[in-house]
DNA sequence: AATACGGGGTA
DNA sequence: TACCCAGTATT
């Protein structure tokens, strides 16, 4: 149904006249510089569109240019990625700045080779980049174009698998016209996105159904096909909030996440695996306290509990409060430090520690 | 080919 | 609860 030349021109010209009239009016559609859009593709990556726009609008506004962006802490970078997820983003975002700055004199690279050698990028987001800023002719294929594709393509193996891809980026290359390839990926998206729902597709008001041979087969509702499901592991933990009151401050210990653990470059309260064999809590935080942080602690009542996923875990976390006597030592695994509700509001926090921070009363207690 | 990386939205 | 989201890098 598009393996002809003149079908592919029908399905262009109403596809991109469909794009004309429902698209929507986002932030990154305002000025498409190459580091504009190179900025919305990557916090858009695996984080849906309604999501991004306010940090999209905050980042922008602290770092209008890559100059600033380079110029600027990885831990404001941080901070302002803070609640949006995969933190590696941020991190290779400020990396490929510095890239840009040192390596192609602060002028974004327009070539698909520099551009995909950037951390952080990928083939996907050097299409994007390339093809909505300065129209250039690459194809994308990302979650909204996998669906579409499937059901245009009447796919009926499993989408991840390569062979799959291949086809399927294959697809997206053939369908790509001579002018306007950036509004064409970007109206592929969006047609996914707005009318090619994995649920339900809206294919009575879609554009292009005419050509696509799940429509005709009745199968847009099996395709594409599920792929394996993820199954979570349950996981117990346990949260120090260790205070003391300096100068009228009472203050939290913290410790900033290291090299190869998760939220490195963000900081987070002690937090230790508990044994749910067990049961004697108090005693193995005690222990693990000791041991990581090289002093007695004397652990409180259990303040609040809360679960979170991440990843293939999902862990019930147990909020402690703690009375720890002695120097804090330094230990190689991340940074001890004291740190008060100013600092807090500063430092970029972990999605726990966040948790954490909101439910605590504003106002400590004690004097 | 599988897995790690996060967190929020939604039915 | 389970699935989905403008993916990339590593193993």
């Amino acid at each position: 149904m598009l393996d002809s030349s003149p079908q592919r021109s029908h399905f262009r010209r109403k596809l991109l006249a469909w794009f004309d009239r429902h698209q929507r009016d986002l932030p990154w559609r305002k000025e498409r510089t190459p580091y504009r859009i190179w900025v919305s593709e990557i916090m858009l990556q695996q984080t849906q569109v309604a999501t991004v726009i306010d940090y999209y609008l905050r980042f922008m506004k602290a770092f209008p240019d890559v100059q600033s962006l380079a110029r600027a802490k990885e831990s404001r970078v941080l901070k302002l990625w803070e609640g949006l997820g995969y933190y590696r983003r941020a991190r290779q975002l400020h990396a490929a700045a510095k890239v840009i700055c040192e390596k192609h004199g602060g002028v974004f690279p327009e070539t698909v080779e520099d551009v995909l050698a950037l951390p952080g990028v990928g083939r996907y987001t050097a299409g994007a980049v390339l093809s909505i800023s300065l129209d250039q002719r690459l194809p994308i294929l990302e979650g909204n174009t996998q669906r579409l594709f499937a059901r245009l393509m009447l796919l009926e193996e499993d989408p991840k698998a390569s062979a799959s891809q291949r086809a399927m980026w294959s697809f997206s290359e053939s369908l790509l016209p001579r002018k306007r390839c950036g509004d064409f990926n970007q109206a592929l998206m969006e047609l996914g996105s707005l009318i090619c729902q994995p649920k339900s597709p809206g294919c009575l008001l879609c554009p292009v159904a005419n050509h696509c041979a799940a429509f005709a087969n009745g199968k847009q509702d099996q395709i594409p096909v599920a792929s394996r499901k993820m199954k979570y592991e349950n996981l117990h933990e346990a949260v120090l909030l260790l205070r003391r009151r300096r100068k009228g401050i009472e203050e939290y210990l913290v410790r900033l996440c290291g090299e190869g653990e998760r939220w490195q470059g963000m900081w987070d309260f002690p937090r230790y695996p508990i044994d749910a064999a067990d049961n004697n809590v108090v005693e193995q935080l005690g222990r693990a306290a000791k041991n990581q942080l090289g002093i007695e602690v004397e652990i409180g009542e259990r303040v609040f509990s809360f679960r979170h996923a991440v990843t293939k875990y999902r862990i019930s976390v147990d909020v402690y409060n703690a009375i720890g006597t002695g120097r804090v030592k330094k230990s190689k695994a991340g940074e001890a430090v004291w740190g008060n509700a100013a600092d807090l509001e500063l430092l970029p926090m972990s999605a726990p520690a966040r948790k954490i921070t909101k439910m605590r009363p504003k106002s400590p207690t004690g004097k």
